[in-house]
Order: C-alpha cells, then structure tokens, then sequence
DNA sequence: TCAGAAATTGACAGTCATTTTCAATATGGA
DNA sequence: TCCATATTGAAAATGACTGTCAATTTCTGA
C-alpha cells in the first residue's frame, strides 16, 4: 500500500475544481476510507476515526462520503442492512457483488459473460440498460465448509423476503 | 381479472393455520393490494385504500404487508428509493426486475440462461449461492424513444451513487 | 346465541439512519 | 493579512417504520 493513493489526488482535485476547501476533517476521513479497503458503512468509518482524530464528528463522516460519491470515488450500497455501505471503488467500474450471509464477507468480481447476456436479455425486452445491480446471497467457501445448519452468529443473516 | 383472487384464499388460509383473525382491514388492505398489480409502498397502498375506506390506518397496513410477507405472498424490495415497495409475486419465484429510471415502471423478467450463468461463475468462485438480487436501471421502449437528453421528469430517476 | 379470552386496531410515541439548521470557526485567494 | 465564503459540530428535524397500550373486534366453546 503506497504511501500517497492516487486516490487522494482525485479528491484534493475535485474539491479544487468545484470550489470547495481542503480541511484536516477531510483529509482524515477520506485518508480512513480508502485504507479500510473494505464496505464501510458510515458509523464503522467514523469509529475507526474516533481512535485517531476524537475531535471529528458523524456529522461531519457523512458529508464527505457524500462528497466522495459526486466525486466518483465511492458508491453507496444496501445489501439488505438497514444502512448503507460505502464502495471504494471508482464509480465507473460495473462490478457485481458475492455477500456471505455467515461472515459478512463481501467479495466483488466481474464477469463479461454475464454483462453481455445480461444486456442481451434486456435488449430483447426493449429496455436500454444504464447501470445494474447483481448481489448474490449465500455462503463463502470457508463458512460452507462449516455447515450452514446452524443459524449464523455474524452479522444479521437472511433478511430476504 | 377474475373476482375471487386464488390468493385471497390463500391467505385466509394462512391466517386460520397460525390462529390469526379476519377482519374488515385485512380484507380490504389484501384485496387492494392483489388488485393493484403494481410494486407499491405501504404508503401507496394505504392511499388507495383511505379513498375507499379512510378508517383504515397507515399502521395497520404496515402490519398486513408484514404478514403478507410471512405468508409467502408478498416481497420487501428496495430500488434505489428510501422505501420498501411490495412485491405481490410468490416469494418462490425467483424473477429480475427492470425498472425505468423515467416513467418508474417496473417489469419483470425470468432468464434461465441468465440464471445458471450466474450460479456458474458464483460457484468458479467458491460461493454458493441461496439468494440473488438483479436489477437493471435504464429506460423502457416507449422513454427511450422519447429520448433521455432532457431530465426525468417522472419519479425520482438517476438515483444511483 | 352468548360470554370471554385472545387477537386486532389506531393513535401516538419511539427508533434508527441520515439530513438540515445554525452559530462559531477555519480556509484560501486578493 | 483580510475577509468573504466554505466548513464544522451539536442539536433538532426528517422519513420510514416499529413498539406500546387502551379500546374494540373476532372467534371459539358452552
């Protein structure tokens, strides 16, 4: 993990460009979200910066996400939690998402054959495609291992219908 | 569209088996929301049933739906809005939706192809899969035709950051 | 048909995630 | 440095939905 994430440039550009200043708040909270690496949601990011910088407030957390998403460096996403998660992943990558249902565990992948049918089907029903969401809910291959008989004790499972 | 809805029945049923009760609000919260044919919110539903009925409370709709849900009759699904729009399809049926980002309209569609592809690459990847979720956000025969240059000016369209 | 336990209802208050308001403060160009 | 303007944090507001509770309705079983 580099030192200084090309990331970072992005948004100190974007908010020169639209007018807007760089802050300490700022740069701590967007510095916390892309070394997370991972589906943050608002109130996670913000404790994670609690143990750093106590000064900053959840207030505060959910406006730069807000900005990080105008920017298109961040996707907002429900995976049937109550709240929503942060993808830290340029908004112009058109990937799908595997969720386990065990651990939580959110993996991202890609697959062209599936984009092309998908878009294949669409077109056959007179639809024009602009963007598209794929959540697969099951279990990865470490908690399929152990069983799915047994209720999870990870985060909130099989909240479908 | 016939007068005694199969699925009336079927809930009757439901609630006779879990020692529930028939009444007056149910009858009309169920009938209005079979007869819709529409993903409604709880909120539409109970506006329509208020010009027929207004004793009925927004509360007690909520409540129905819920046991709608139970009884398999009904799905909660989330599209990009900030509210649950019901599903009056057999939980067991497992369907993908288009949704206009224009005119709102949502339709369904079923893939086989689509469906086993999608096992397929979930399983290249060690997942299994036990539920899945497929949206496509675009624009509809007749909105596109009309051309998407100009803003929707329908519902709430391009939410999707 | 009637009684009475148990379910149901509607109004209202409570939750929970997120947004708005607003006075105090920080930023960055002239 | 000055200062208009953006930003912040705290608290209140929002919006969708759920819990509470007294009053009412339903459905037994006598």
């Amino acid at each position: 993990m580099p030192e200084s994430d090309p990331r970072l440039q992005r948004f100190a550009d974007f908010l020169a460009r639209s007018g807007l200043k760089t802050t300490r708040q700022r740069e701590r909270i967007v510095r916390a979200f892309f070394a997370a690496g991972r589906h943050l949601s608002a109130e996670e990011l913000y404790h994670r910066i609690q143990t750093q910088d106590p000064g900053i407030g959840l207030v505060t957390v959910y406006r730069t996400l807000k900005l990080l998403r105008r920017a298109g460096l961040a996707t907002g996403r429900q995976f049937g939690d109550t709240y929503t998660r942060f993808d830290p992943n340029p908004a112009d990558w058109p990937h799908d998402h595997l969720i386990c249902k065990r651990c939580g565990k959110i993996q991202e992948f890609e697959d062209a054959g599936l984009h092309s049918l998908r878009e294949k089907v669409a077109r056959r029903l007179g639809f024009t495609v602009t963007e598209h969401k794929l959540e697969l809910y099951g279990f990865c291959r470490d908690c399929a291992r152990l069983g799915t008989g047994r209720a999870a004790r990870g985060r909130s499972a099989a909240r479908t219908a």
